[in-house]
RNA sequence: CGGGGAGUGGCGCAGUCUGGUAGCGCACCCGGCUGGGGGCCGGGCGGUCGCAGGUUCAAAUCCUGUCUCCCCGACCA
């Protein structure tokens, strides 16, 4: 069906100098994508018809559980975005049209389909409904990077429910479960599906659909059945072990030591023997609000000034952070536990408030400044029985000894990111990088009251609509099967990906009898109806295989010499370049045709 | 937004320090050879050296400004 020689398959030699991850590399020297600008990337047509390919899967997976396609535009007005809060977000595009009517680029299209809800839908007969479209996505990235993993722009599949209550949006969520487990299968992709951040929407529940690989930008925590985006993972910590007894004097000289690690080593303790102090300012009017959308899945999670509103002024307020000097504060977490934004303290408002950066600590604040105190230090106080090592809010001065509730008052939090030695019911975690492809999210009435989208019940009483949302991202579904499958000569596409089942390489000059036969199969494959990329271009043996397998068609037919000796043509299973059995060279359309569907139903 | 790096032909790079006619490999075009792992020989085409201004007899090279791209971090419902 597709001559190289006439087919534009732009393959490189070499990756982009700049370029770091393999799906950048790979996909860009295959002759898939290009770049036009930062996070501006052009489909070229075979790196399109893999696109294309999880388009039609992720379609008839939506079409299954009942969801309507449409088409909402890109271009809208801002006063929509206005009503939803959303126009403050930063990475929202905004322009104006001649007449200087503000508009905005759509980043997700809650605004849209929630207002044409509201107009069309009166009566909770017109509910449920699913509708859902392909299209593309605007977003200002601080930083698009990898290729097409964060892009600036970026076709998703964002599909929305409509329910009348919350036992509604529960079925409307479970049959995306559904869906999208049968997408992330058919396309062969390693996947997780993991407990997401549902932030302040009153954890009505989120899941993402994470692809594990080096490139990805996201952590995901497991263990056994347990799967969690870092961001909400909880787990056991482990325990600190004390290779030294605490120090004797309640009051440590410390000069200079201003880190952890710094004061672990001098004193020749565990850091985890030490609290960590993370203070941090939450900002008057930054209340967290979460917007909620089809968002992240071929990129950033919006920012969410969303609507704050600010009409009274309390004043910055600063909060203590403690965690084991071995744990990482969860920004996440901390955002939850807080019910509010947060940013770390300036060295000018901790030395105001607590003391020398470096040397703060919990004790002595008699209530000045609320503490949080993780759940690793809180629940298990005997970890480090004589007490911890703190900063004494005094320069160059350590206390030892410092044991929570007796020695300060404290809220207990989990606000720790979970790391590894972690245990989950005994079961030690492990951590994994990983791609979104894709997110569920429960909304609730985020859109629906905003923008007004009500029905009547059956007692004529007007209710607001229950909503969820749900993305998916085809480009990094693509770019992610890359990362997880390509080897040393390149990409090696899933079958159900692949822009092409199979490459037909001919070998031999021009006119050859080989090329004769190689142009006999071709058209037999035509004719079978097989997707043939045929490699007739007049360049020597090395290149067509080494394209090939750059490429990653699963499989691949060579007609040259050796086929014409032995009457079978070599066939090569991509994934893992092993031989198969051949094909006979004289065989006809259907002969062939049904060689290669037995081939295929082994193919991964 | 902070830090780092880079803009020279389609791709990968040298040249910049020390100013003096813009080069190399690959690709591309023509001719020939070769034809099972990016092969060989010969001959060619192609570049406002990111942009603007300045210094100079003379600027890819020095100065000023600016734009763009990449990486790390920050940011990221």
């Amino acid at each position: 069906m597709t001559r190289l020689s006439e087919y534009l398959l732009p393959t490189e030699r070499k990756a982009p100098a700049d370029a770091e991850a393999i799906s950048h590399k790979l996909m860009v020297r295959a002759g898939l994508i290009r770049q036009i600008g930062a996070g501006m990337w052009t489909w070229m047509p075979a790196g399109w018809r893999v696109h294309q390919r999880v388009v039609s899967i992720i379609r008839e997976e939506m079409d299954a559980i009942g969801a309507q396609e449409m088409l909402m535009p890109v271009l809208q007005p801002a006063e929509l975005w206005r009503k939803t809060g959303r126009i403050a977000i930063d990475e929202l595009f905004k322009l104006h049209d001649r007449k200087g009517a503000e508009l905005v680029l759509a980043m997700t299209h809650e605004e849209a389909v929630t207002t044409h809800v509201a107009q069309v839908v009166r009566s909770y007969r017109d509910l449920p409904k699913i509708l859902y479209h392909f299209q593309v996505k605007e977003r200002d990235e601080p930083r698009p990077r990898a290729g097409v993993l964060r892009t600036r722009e970026f076709v998703m599949k964002d599909s929305y429910s409509f329910d009348r209550d919350d036992q509604g949006l529960a079925k409307s969520y479970d049959l995306h479960v559904g869906a999208y487990d049968r997408i992330m299968e058919r396309t062969g992709l390693r996947f997780y599906c993991v407990e997401a951040d549902v932030g302040m929407m009153g954890g009505l529940g989120a899941h993402e659909y994470m692809a594990p690989c080096p490139a990805g930008e996201n952590e995901v925590v497991l263990a056994g059945s347990y799967a969690a985006n870092i961001e909400v993972a909880s787990a056991t910590p482990q325990q600190v072990q004390l290779t030294e007894p605490l120090p004797q004097p309640r009051e440590l000289s410390t000069p200079g030591l201003t880190s952890v690690e710094e004061v672990a080593t001098s004193l020749g303790l565990a850091p985890g023997a030490l609290l960590k102090a993370y203070p941090v300012v939450v900002e008057a009017g930054a209340a967290r609000a979460k917007t909620g959308s089809a968002g992240n899945v071929g990129n950033a999670k919006e920012g969410g000034a969303g609507g704050a509103s600010t009409s009274e002024a309390p004043a910055d307020r600063l909060v203590l952070v403690l965690v084991r000097g071995d744990h990482m504060v969860n920004e996440i977490k901390l955002g939850l536990a807080l019910g509010a934004r947060s940013r770390p303290a300036r060295p000018e408002e901790i030395s105001a408030q607590l003391g020398p950066p470096g040397f703060i600590g919990p004790v002595g604040l008699d209530g000045r400044v609320e503490i949080l105190l993780d759940n690793a230090v809180a629940e298990r106080l005997d970890a480090t029985e004589g007490g911890y090592v703190t900063g004494a809010n005094r320069p160059d001065t350590h206390l030892t000894g410092v044991r929570p509730g007796r020695d300060f008052a404290f809220r207990a939090v989990d606000v720790r990111s979970v790391c590894e030695g972690d245990t989950i019911d005994g079961v030690p975690v492990t951590i994994e990088p990983a791609i979104e492809v894709g997110n569920i999210f429960k909304l609730g009435l985020r859109y629906s009251e905003p923008l007004g989208a009500t029905y009547l019940d059956e007692n004529g009483v007007q209710q607001a609509i229950w909503m969820g949302c749900y993305g998916i991202g085809p480009a990094r579904i693509a770019a992610a099967a890359v990362e997880q499958y390509a080897d040393e000569q390149g990409i090696s596409w899933p079958k159900a990906l692949a822009p092409f089942a199979l490459h037909l390489v001919a070998v031999g000059k021009q006119g050859s009898p080989e090329r004769e036969a190689g142009e006999r199969v071709y058209e037999a494959l035509r004719a079978a109806g097989v997707e043939v990329l045929y490699d007739d271009r007049d360049v020597g043996p090395g290149e067509k295989f080494a394209d090939a397998e750059l490429l990653g068609c699963p499989l691949r037919l060579t007609v040259g010499k050796r086929a014409l000796e032995s009457g079978e043509i070599e066939v090569q299973v991509r994934r893992g370049r092993a031989a198969a059995p051949g094909l006979p060279l004289g065989g006809d359309a259907p002969t062939l045709a049904a060689g290669i569907a037995e081939l295929w139903q082994d193919l991964p």
